[in-house]
DNA sequence: AAAAATACGGAACAATCGTTCCCGAATTAA
DNA sequence: TTAATTCGGGAACGATTGTTCCGTATTTTT
């Protein structure tokens, strides 16, 4: 017995991670919502609650997604050593190619927020530990089938192999463009698998 | 022939530093300023310009204190490999310490406003490139010197070891307090020396 | 002692912030 | 067709934003 809106509400979100993995929380005002998502404030407020409310649920959309990506590429990957370099090298092309240069919208989030509020702090918090899981799990497969050194043991090596994932986002959001830097990095990184 | 100030304007620069540092330049309001930096309104913009000019004096401010540090350090030392221990050693130490994790200023700032503001942009690159210079020409000595391995060039390994100072700081930022996992990112890195 | 110059506190500014509300339009169920 | 419901556009809200300006206090120079 209503009417029926008339944006998908999943586009509006994909749109909405778009822009506050672009400007931030900060940076981004109702009147920039409003215009980019292409809905009305009413409609906005009704549907999504507040600017915060918002703000977490594209966060939670966009980690869901990437770390999809990821579990997916390290678990289905026949060698694990490979799928790590893969997902590296997306990175780096992502971030050469980026024009507006956004780098990792979870960096982004924890660096701007984190420390001012606590819901973000545990997405923040809850993603690292989840990445770490992952690559954990991922590290100790490819140990086992002999693709990994077992020179570091596999936690040691996942936590640090997460770091420079963060490293690189931040470069990448800094607007660095120079190749060269990106692949000293990955080539150093990866003498210890 | 003229009043004097009531205050040192290099302490406020100090104050200014922290706040900044603390809540961002976004997070900042003009009222935040002039509370904790203790002057009036008045005199803050009659002293520093507007808030964007102060910003940036702040984080000049602290770019080169922390360029110093870091260059005495490694110039002074006898042992380059020792000297990098130290450094590294004492950012996990303020990580873990610093009840309000305020991470790195410049990885920050770099996050929040290098690619909505150019000159920001430019003292983060500059930033970059001058530490790399100054890791890279310490690296070079600690390889002469024998105290370093050479199985990576200097600069690859320079570049390496900024990435992971920048992850080092994000995950302070985000409020890690877990000293083993800082500890494991540390020994992997320095696998590489 | 008078004059010149600057610092200071605080009121006030316009602009923008996030948010709410109202109302006509549109859609669906009865 | 009517009633119920939800839509979307836009006006409007109070609060806060960064900034300016004015009057007074204070200090220094002549």
């Amino acid at each position: 017995m209503a009417r029926t809106k008339e944006f998908n509400e999943d586009k509006v979100l994909d749109k909405a991670v778009e822009i506050f993995w672009h400007k931030g929380y900060n940076g981004t005002s109702a009147q920039d919502l409003v215009t980019h998502l292409g809905l009305s404030r009413s409609s906005l407020y009704d549907t999504f609650g507040d600017k915060q409310k918002l703000f977490v649920t594209a966060l939670k959309r966009y980690q869901k997604q990437g770390q999809d990506a990821v579990i997916k590429l390290l678990e289905e990957s026949e060698d694990v050593k490979e799928a790590f370099t893969q997902i590296f090298k997306q990175a780096v092309l992502e971030s050469l190619e980026d024009r507006i240069t956004k780098g990792c919208f979870m960096v982004n989030s924890s660096v701007e927020l984190a420390m001012h509020d606590e819901e973000i702090a545990k997405i923040v918090s809850d993603n690292r530990q989840t990445m770490e899981d992952v690559f954990l799990k991922a590290v100790k497969k490819g140990q086992e089938a002999g693709q990994i050194s077992t020179k570091l043991d596999a936690l040691t090596l996942a936590r640090f192999v997460f770091n420079n994932y963060s490293g690189i986002r931040v470069l990448a959001r800094a607007g660095e463009k120079n190749k060269q830097v990106y692949d000293d990095i990955l080539k150093a990184m990866f003498i210890l698998f």
